[in-house]
DNA sequence: TGTACATCAGTGAACGCGCGTTCACTGATGTAC
DNA sequence: TGTACATCAGTGAACGCGCGTTCACTGATGTAC
């Protein structure tokens, strides 16, 4: 064994990410303490070294995966040369995003889930929605937010929608559907 | 004790019953068999007499819940004075619709949750949800059925989005705001 | 730089608990006469 | 209509299992000299 302080960290974080992963996938509720470190490749005993308690865990967890998730989204608000509304929405409404949950919106993925939850994780939650809304406002005209309100509604319930069908073309028919609606009304700009 | 014949089926029913409110409430793993035979004053073991599994049951309450929150809605959209669109997503994006997910649309209570269950649960929810969007598509003009897809998208989001909140104001926003742009949008009819 | 010791990250057995499920049992219901 | 018996809806103890959590222990790390 033997382990290093510095090695403590990289254990934390690993495990941490490792959590708002699992929850992207599979829900607040589809980790386990005992999965888990086993997914990192530890023991579950060592779990307690790094958080107080699994329901800590989760509320770090949820924190994580909205992050994770919306930097992975930040190509399409931050760059230099930033991306178009018509852009994000493709993207977010892509087949691609609705079938690789564990690296999607962690906003689509859980906010019904958070919907249940308690106050802390609603409140977690809530200050993610207000900044990605903000974020996309930026895309839009409308300046009083409205826009982007109907959008992420659209959005979120379309890939939503979509998870929960079995057949494919349905499935796609729904993205496709809102995506061409929302690039036609709401984009600034063409394409 | 004593239990007559009729008394089984009139038990069965209360089961279902009860696990199809709870499953909207609390997601398809809130149930289990134990709390929910005690919330019929029933005993767990007598559970296997009605259901084969609680897997099965799971499936029969998901299809119930779909079945209940319908016929709830169908004033809105099979009367003889049918009601306009408009009337049902001021019903549907509602703070009473919002507060009260055990008596609310299962589909938005459940799509989620679905989209990670298996197969079968999968097809239940995609025959619900493809009615509902028909029904829907009934009280609009849009004869492709688009319509009907985007403003189904946008109203289960915004509702998603408004239980996730803490903050009523910002919550009751979200509703507002996207029930103001489907009836301008959408609505074959003023008001 | 080398040795002695304290620290502490991670291990794995053990805990109490609730889960889904099984089953021997009870006693009112329903039937045969 | 009244009696004897089979049925079977519901009971509750028991099962194996995985859960979150605790804790005595191990041995490499980091520190004091």
């Amino acid at each position: 064994m033997g382990h290093s302080q510095a090695a403590k960290a990289g254990s934390r974080e690993r495990i941490l990410a490792a959590a708002a992963q699992q929850i992207r996938e599979g829900g607040l509720d589809a980790v386990s303490v005992g999965s888990l470190m086993k997914s990192v490749n530890l023991t579950h005993g060592g779990f307690y070294g790094h958080f107080e308690s699994r329901s800590e865990l989760i509320a770090q967890a949820l924190q994580r995966a909205l992050v994770d998730s919306q930097t992975a989204a930040k190509p399409f608000v931050d760059r230099d040369r930033p991306r178009t509304f018509a852009g994000m929405v493709k993207q977010y409404l892509s087949a691609g995003h609705r079938d690789r949950r564990g690296n999607g919106c962690a906003i689509a993925a859980l906010a019904s889930d958070v919907g249940r939850a308690d106050e802390r994780s609603r409140a977690i939650m809530e200050e993610h929605i207000a900044r990605f809304m903000e974020k996309v406002g930026g895309l839009l005209e409308d300046e009083s937010g409205d826009s982007a309100i109907v959008a992420m509604s659209a959005m979120i319930g379309a890939l939503a929608l979509s998870r929960a069908m079995t057949d494919t073309k349905r499935a796609d028919e729904v993205l496709n559907t809102v995506r061409n609606y929302l690039v036609e009304h709401f984009g600034p700009d063409e394409t």
